[in-house]
DNA sequence: CCTTGACCTTCCAGTAGCTGGAAGCCTTAC
DNA sequence: GTAAGGCTTCCAGCTACTGGAAGGTCAAGG
């Protein structure tokens, strides 16, 4: 199938699978005119791609994961570790978030918002040293 | 004072304080040789966008509110909307991340994580449609 | 047969926010 | 004098695409 019909399956843009060729994570067979034709496999990899992305793996995750996918030998326990540390890290930026929305919210919330120039928002920023990074 | 010394005063990388200076964010003055020279102000304004960076306004919210922070004729509700306005982005991204973990520990815990190949989680990530993104 | 429109192709540039490295001055200490 | 460390600029690269230009291909209609 052609491209187009793969990146609605996939629900995927044509740009991104075009990209995935690219940077081979999927490569589709060629026709003669040099359009790209996509097998069911193919789609079922970009798929495949689409669902570990919205979970947060990076593309160099998603290869792995890929690969593992494709391999019969695999063992359960290595793509485990991956998924393991994927969900250390989201829950690092968790927190992180957290914590940015608390004082966000505290400032907002002693911010008169009116016309006066008087601002603890600009005044917190204004006089602390950084606490995070 | 030297780069080094603002790069340290404000916790910023020597990188990063020339960056600024390029995109126009701090541009110090210069001594005869080229070097650039920063002032108590500059070092304060490094400090300013530090923190406003932690609290994860981007590089664009920060020259807003730099602006806003210098502008002696600025309304405190000016500042309070793109305060508010990040908080949402910010519970966006929590609410997105907190899915993703949520899905991720059912399918890690699924997971018996052995040397024998069968992996729900990368049966998931075959079988499910996109639900995401 | 020609044209029109919708495909498809490649390539180049740009996004955010830096970071690393090279090449080459400048300054300071020994 | 020279070596080490600062400083400068510029160029490339990172992630994961996206937009756009220039041009080839294909199917339908007149």
């Amino acid at each position: 199938m052609n491209i187009q019909q793969a990146s609605e399956q996939s629900d995927l843009s044509v740009k991104t699978v075009r990209y995935y060729d690219e940077i081979k994570l999927v490569e589709p067979a060629r026709l003669s005119n040099g359009y790209r034709d996509y097998s069911e496999n193919d789609v079922h990899k970009l798929k495949f791609l689409n669902r570990a992305k919205c979970l947060g793996f990076s593309l160099d995750d998603c290869r792995q994961l890929l690969s593992l996918y494709e391999d019969k030998n695999r063992s359960s326990a290595s793509v485990k570790k991956i998924a393991k540390s994927k969900i250390k890290e989201i829950e690092l930026k968790l927190a992180e978030l957290d914590s940015m929305r608390k004082t966000l919210t505290v400032l907002v919330n002693s911010c008169s918002g009116d016309d006066r120039p008087e601002c603890p928002i600009l005044e917190e920023l204004g006089k602390h040293p950084p606490k995070q990074n």
